[in-house]
DNA sequence: ATTACTAAGCAGCGAGTAA
DNA sequence: TTTACTCGCTGCTTAGTAA
């Protein structure tokens, strides 16, 4: 299978999200180089006096400086002091910082083809292995989808407030599993998403009609509480990819 | 001729680009309107309680509640409060400036296919109208660019600090105006790069070799002074497209 | 449970100024 | 000119709590 890459690993991509947890950036010191890179700091050394930074964000040239010291010990910037100006320059760190805010900007204007999850590994209540196994949503998953699932799913319990993300989910069409009978009871109809859990590929499925839960199925060829070496309660994120 | 206009009329995008001179939002209010609208808050209410968001933002409840407020005040949200939660939706004041957001971080990473220069109305030394006279430049420009220059240049004063932009400027070809010679003199080869100033259509002209000035002179097929209504010292947007 | 008030504490701001 | 320190003051944050 394959999913969109843009020009980055999953595993890259994986660390640039991931980047909210190392530390929040104070929202001042986010804007603040965001303004040096609207002046091409981060291709350029460019040549800029605390004075004129204070114009730009309309504040003074003392909380200016500070925003740049500030800058510099959370090495988001290098500079280089002269006489009169410095040479500031923003680092591969804050780069990331800022393609991750973009990041965030395309996903809200669904210009990204993703929705992120964050959330918690928890047990299922066995369920998934007795659907996976059914062949009936084997075979079709092999064919639509594109890998045979491990039996079982891999649950995920996304924060409360996450769910309304799953309302966005359900403006695509999603790959859909078709309802099938057995000789013992019908199994009903499943839209799937390609995705993604700490970068190893899968899909989620979600029942064509019920309320948003806060559960997300993850399936995946592999078994994952081993391959990503995880157990309950372990954080996880869930990239979803959209059409 | 043409510009990208993107769904945008080229009105719309100047006044969504002055967002900035209405009054800037707190960096913490932006902070907080972007985690609404990753949220889905931009095209559904979405059921959010303050505990729920302070969590998101890494804060207090107390705090979370009066981002809230201040932005029902600033008209950025609506919301409907319950006796549990609140329905939050954020307004289309809060997408535009979720949209000029966007705007600047495609800028940065050179996604745009614009530079905006913010500066002011100065008046040139009368060469620009001996220049654009020429018919050596006046024919070149009528076949490259695609309109015939009104006598003069429209001169533009950018501020010190966005001279670092005319270094990404530099980046790009744009189109280049050979160098022609009459009985008197030899012209030298200029590059220009379609530009509107204040939505108005034309391009702005730099000399082949020269370090960065802090003047954009500014070709426009009409007198602009008098289209524009603009006078010495009169803030003007420029808007540079590139390729 | 919620939201959101008041009050106290503290982080950030900027005037003054040194280097 | 610069950068960036100290320090008083302001305004943001949060604990406590009411509704």
């Amino acid at each position: 299978m394959s999913l969109p890459k843009k020009g980055r690993s999953s595993r890259e991509q994986l660390e640039a999200n991931m980047g909210e947890f190392r530390k929040a950036m104070k929202p001042y010191l986010l804007q603040t180089l965001k303004e040096l890179a609207l002046l091409g700091a981060i291709r350029n050394k460019i040549e800029l006096s605390s004075q004129e930074l204070a114009r730009k964000l309309r504040t003074s040239q003392q909380t200016a400086s500070r925003y740049l010291l500030e800058l510099d010990q959370e090495q988001m910037i290098t500079r280089e002091l002269g006489v009169k100006k410095q040479l500031i320059q923003i680092t591969a760190a804050g780069s990331d910082v800022l393609d991750t805010e973009l990041s965030s900007y395309r996903q809200i204007f669904d210009l990204s083809n993703k929705v992120v999850f964050k959330g918690k590994v928890i047990s299922g209540m066995g369920e998934g292995t007795y659907y996976t196994k059914q062949n009936g949503y084997a075979d079709q998953f092999k064919k639509k989808v594109g890998f045979t699932p491990y039996p079982g799913t891999f649950n995920i319990e996304i924060e409360y407030i996450e769910r309304n993300k799953l309302r966005l989910l359900r403006n695509y069409s999603g790959i859909v599993i078709d309802e099938f009978k057995t000789e013992n009871r019908t199994f009903g109809s499943v839209i799937c998403y390609k995705a993604t859990v700490n970068g190893s590929e899968g899909a989620i499925v979600l029942p064509k009609r019920s309320h948003y839960a806060t559960v997300l199925e993850f399936i995946s060829p592999y078994y994952l509480r081993e391959k990503l070496k995880l157990c309950d309660g372990d954080d996880v994120e869930v990239v979803v990819y959209l059409q």
